[in-house]
DNA sequence: GGGTGTGAAGCCGTTCACAGCA
DNA sequence: TGCTGTGAACGGCTTCACACCC
């Protein structure tokens, strides 16, 4: 017996964040209503998308002044948000790991990165932007204590498969991860793989393709 | 008139560069052929799915073998990559900047990061992981000398909108933007944004679905 | 007129089902 | 038998077109 009436597509849900932080930005300016043109146009989307997505999810605006800024934050966030905070652990403190956790710091989203994890011992005991970063070696066990629910995985490539088990071993729900080797879990665990290095070849396979458009038509 | 049978999807252009990252390790390993249904259940797709991405591009396998993992690097090579490399500029040398600047480094690709911006005295006219760093004021100036053709903007999310103008007016051709600001670009400029944050939150919000189907159908 | 809400159509990408081949 | 190649069906997402409402 499902939930409510939901069932709603992925690319809504990636809006919906996108629109929220959007919102987010606009109510701290004081701003109280948006149109679906204009918050279609800070998107580069169309205002029917906008309404779509609005539709999908059950939202509504009463007034002619455009959607209600405060309003739309709590719906979007009612549909996002778990009630209760998620606790999300980064797997590997390098670079990537350290903007990452720079970026959610102070942010108050109701996902919260509470534990790092590593192997190098110049870091493991120490804390680092306000994380606790432990040895990988402690990870299910501490992963439990802390009660760790997602994990985004910016270690080196090459440790990336042994990361795996224990992964599933904690008990971990869902995984973000940013490595070139493509991770597989069972049947259960939310799994988003994005290699930078694929995002960049794309984005010049598109600027080549219309490179070459643009010298044929001439 | 277009120049060749083109017009491949963007998902399919995503997976050839993710099938092209693990032929080339099969390759590194000796591996000389390799199935469909092995390809895919690395990448956990399915074989048509292999299948079909391959027949758009208009690969086809002669043996009964599986794909020659060498003929078919170059060929989605042929597809992917520009005749000459693309030059590359990273927008933002802290954290981020600096993990997809090593992620990059001495990968040998067709996509070399080749100079750094930043405002931060601290690195401008550093090199940093062999990549020297430049004050963003000079951008315009020496994208042009050094043939930049695509950025990433890895800078703080504050400074983004202010990257916009000096992205134009350089002729900057693609930006991939891992701000939270949403980037808009006149036609003619590819853009891709893939803010961290959302992608967690799209994790998160799955992961409290599969929660709630399982509780509902217990 | 300028906005929102929405059925219906259209498009794109995936999966099915099966033919063909060694 | 076990693989590849592919027309056709399917499903999800976007866009069109238009009704409705200050």
């Amino acid at each position: 017996m499902a939930n409510i009436g939901n069932a709603i597509p992925e690319k809504t849900i990636e809006r919906l964040s996108e629109y929220r932080r959007t919102l987010l930005s606009c109510h701290k300016q004081g701003i109280t209503h948006i149109f679906s043109h204009v918050l279609a146009g800070i998107h580069g989307i169309t205002a029917v998308q906008v309404r779509r997505d609005l539709m999908l999810i059950g939202f509504s605006s009463d007034t002619k002044k455009g959607y209600d800024v405060k309003v739309l934050i709590d719906f979007i966030s009612n549909i996002l948000d778990s009630p209760q905070p998620m606790n999300v652990a980064v797997l590997g403190m390098g670079h990537l790991g350290q903007a990452i956790t720079k970026y959610f710091n102070g942010k108050g989203l109701k996902l919260r990165i509470t534990a790092a994890f590593d192997v190098d011992p110049a870091k493991v005991g120490q804390t680092i932007d306000g994380i606790p970063c432990y040895h990988m070696d402690r990870f299910e066990e501490i992963a439990e204590d802390l009660d760790i629910s997602l994990v985004i995985v910016s270690s080196p490539t090459k440790v990336a498969p042994s990361l795996v088990l224990p992964i599933i071993n904690a008990g971990i729900r869902g995984v973000l991860n940013f490595t070139s080797t493509p991770l597989n879990f069972p049947q259960g665990i939310v799994v988003e793989n994005y290699d930078i290095t694929t995002l960049l070849e794309k984005v010049a396979y598109f600027v080549k393709e219309s490179e070459e458009n643009e010298r044929g038509s001439e």
